[in-house]
RNA sequence: CGGGGUGUAGCGCAGUUGGCAGCGCACCGCGUUUGGGACGCGGGGGUCCGCGGUUCAAGUCCGCGCACCCCGACCA
């Protein structure tokens, strides 16, 4: 597997990601164009995405269910934004038994319709509300370029699908969600995400307003890395959700939906990684610390054998590899890793054994500086501590990074510049021809209005000019 | 769907004028190695993308398909 050098990001970044994805054996091309297959490796780290995910909806009241994944056609004819958004890229079944169907039946591009339908049958009063329901999923949807994990026919995700009295509670339940996935992606992925609404170009088909977290990759270009839509009554009127309130008066619910895919492992791969590979935070790494024994000879072998066992005995608390393999030299077993992303790897030889130590390994440190030597004393607290260490150092890598590259921008040629190798940070009045014209000239796209920023300054649109106190990213993105 | 490219061993590729299908890596066996990508010897593995044609003879020439990759429009 690793026997090459791995193409430099800075030389070509796609390829340098395509290559990292395959080799650090986190997925693989199937037979059929644009899906792919999740590896084990690629699976676990995904797992422990899923869990910290998880345990977050639970603790927001939320509970797991699952829907069909064949929708009726005429499902997706209901909701008129939601139609036009999503009929190009529908995968429709046909055929069912050697017969033609009916009617066509869609392989979910997205749940909306289905949920709704299912919700409009369930909810009768205020009493039966909220209805919080989440569904982890393979979703399918057409698209005509595909990369591994950023864009394929098929998806992995969660979809969580909401029903509330009143417009309120469903703004405070879109934004409530979205403030757990920027906390997933913060505190769990070490990726600072940025919060904003979306554009009305850039929104979900039948939402009334789209909020995203928004990453910067280590090539610049723009990631949305998760989406909480406020659908208001659009779904509830086309799919006849209604209850009856205190008053006895029939009301149309307010719903909303929100996701977060396997794309994110995609955000992983291009906000950490470097020219050695793949990077792990250790908070989702599928091993966080990788043991590899070095000896000459059976009796070296058995002795650092047992320090090993004892080293793993005391980290039983962490996800360990201990890599035993003979066929292979230590050396090849550091690039190995260091390519799969492994935080941190301690080494222990003849030395050790002698010394009672091991020797750290730093991931994110390479070389030589990343080093350091530990006792085999107290061992699980300092390798907590250097774990923590780690996660902080790339939160902090990260968010640097990306405050170096986002630049204040004051005119349309300021903003043309900039989006060529960052993200511009300019005054926008909102309207979809100054958007459609950057679009066009730039190539970069209206990312996200942030949350954070300071609406009492005034400025003028870059495009047309117009007064306004809002202001937007623009970046190119994936 | 437009533009470009590629299909030969698991992967990356070479294959001249049409004349026994090869190389590197990976894999298997044995031995020596092992603190930053080890080495020697031996070995296994092929529907040359498919179909049709020309020819004594096709990976190679001709025709028609198909698939995948890259660049655009579309998208989480």
């Amino acid at each position: 597997m690793a026997d090459e050098k791995l193409t430099s990001q800075k030389e070509n970044f796609s390829e340098w990601y395509n290559q990292v994805v395959l080799r650090a054996d986190l997925a693989d091309y199937s037979p059929v164009r644009g899906c792919m297959v999740v590896k084990p490796y690629g699976w676990a780290l995904w797992e422990n995405m899923q869990s910290q995910l998880d345990r977050r909806f639970k603790e927001t009241g939320h509970v797991n269910a699952a829907f069909p994944m064949l929708i009726p056609k005429s499902f997706f004819e209901k909701e008129k934004e939601h139609v036009e958004g999503f009929s190009p890229e529908l995968a429709v079944v046909t055929v069912g038994g050697g017969q033609e169907l009916d009617e066509p039946l869609v392989i979910r591009p997205t749940s909306e319709t289905i949920i709704g339908h299912m919700y409009a049958k369930w909810i009768k009063s205020y009493r039966d509300l909220p209805v919080l329901i989440n569904q982890w999923a393979n979703v399918v949807r057409w698209e005509m370029r595909t990369r591994l994990f950023l864009r394929t026919l098929e998806f992995f995700w969660q979809e969580g699908h909401t029903a509330h009295a009143t417009a309120e509670e469903a703004q405070e339940e879109t934004l409530r969600m979205l403030d757990v996935y920027a906390d997933f992606a913060i505190n769990e992925a070490a990726v600072p995400v940025i919060k904003g609404v979306k554009s009305e170009s850039e929104k979900f088909a039948g939402a009334v307003n789209t909020y995203s977290i928004e990453a910067m990759m280590g090539d610049t270009k723009a990631l949305q890395a998760g989406t909480s839509h406020n659908l208001g009554q659009n779904f509830a009127k086309a799919f006849d959700i209604k209850y009856l309130d205190q008053n006895n008066t029939l009301q149309y619910c307010w719903t909303t939906s929100w996701g977060v895919s396997t794309r994110f492992v995609g955000a992983i791969i291009m906000t950490h990684g470097d020219d050695n590979g793949l990077i792990l935070p250790p908070r989702l790494a599928p091993y966080q610390v990788v043991i590899v024994p070095i000896y000459k000879n059976e009796e070296e072998r058995s002795k650092v054998m047992e320090a090993v066992e004892s080293v793993r005995k005391q980290l039983s608390g962490f996800r360990v590899k201990v890599d035993d393999r003979t066929e292979v030299t230590p050396g090849f077993k550091y690039h190995e890793w260091e390519l799969r992303g492994v935080p941190l790897r301690l080494e222990i030889g003849p030395k050790d054994v002698e010394k009672n130590s091991v020797m750290a390994a730093r991931r994110d440190i390479p070389g030589r500086a990343g080093k350091s030597i530990l006792s085999q004393d107290q061992l699980a607290g300092q390798v907590q501590d250097l774990l923590d260490t780690i996660q902080a150092a790339l939160l902090k890598r990260a968010t640097d990074f990306r405050d170096a590259n986002i630049h204040d921008v004051s005119s349309y040629d300021e903003l043309k510049q900039v989006v060529e190798s960052g993200w511009a940070n300019a005054f926008w009045c909102g309207c979809a021809d100054c958007e459609a014209k950057i679009k066009e000239e730039t190539k970069a796209t209206s990312r996200c209005q942030p949350f954070d920023q300071d609406r009492s300054q005034k400025g003028a649109c870059v495009v047309c000019g117009k007064e306004t106190d809002r202001r937007t990213y623009f970046s190119k993105a994936y």
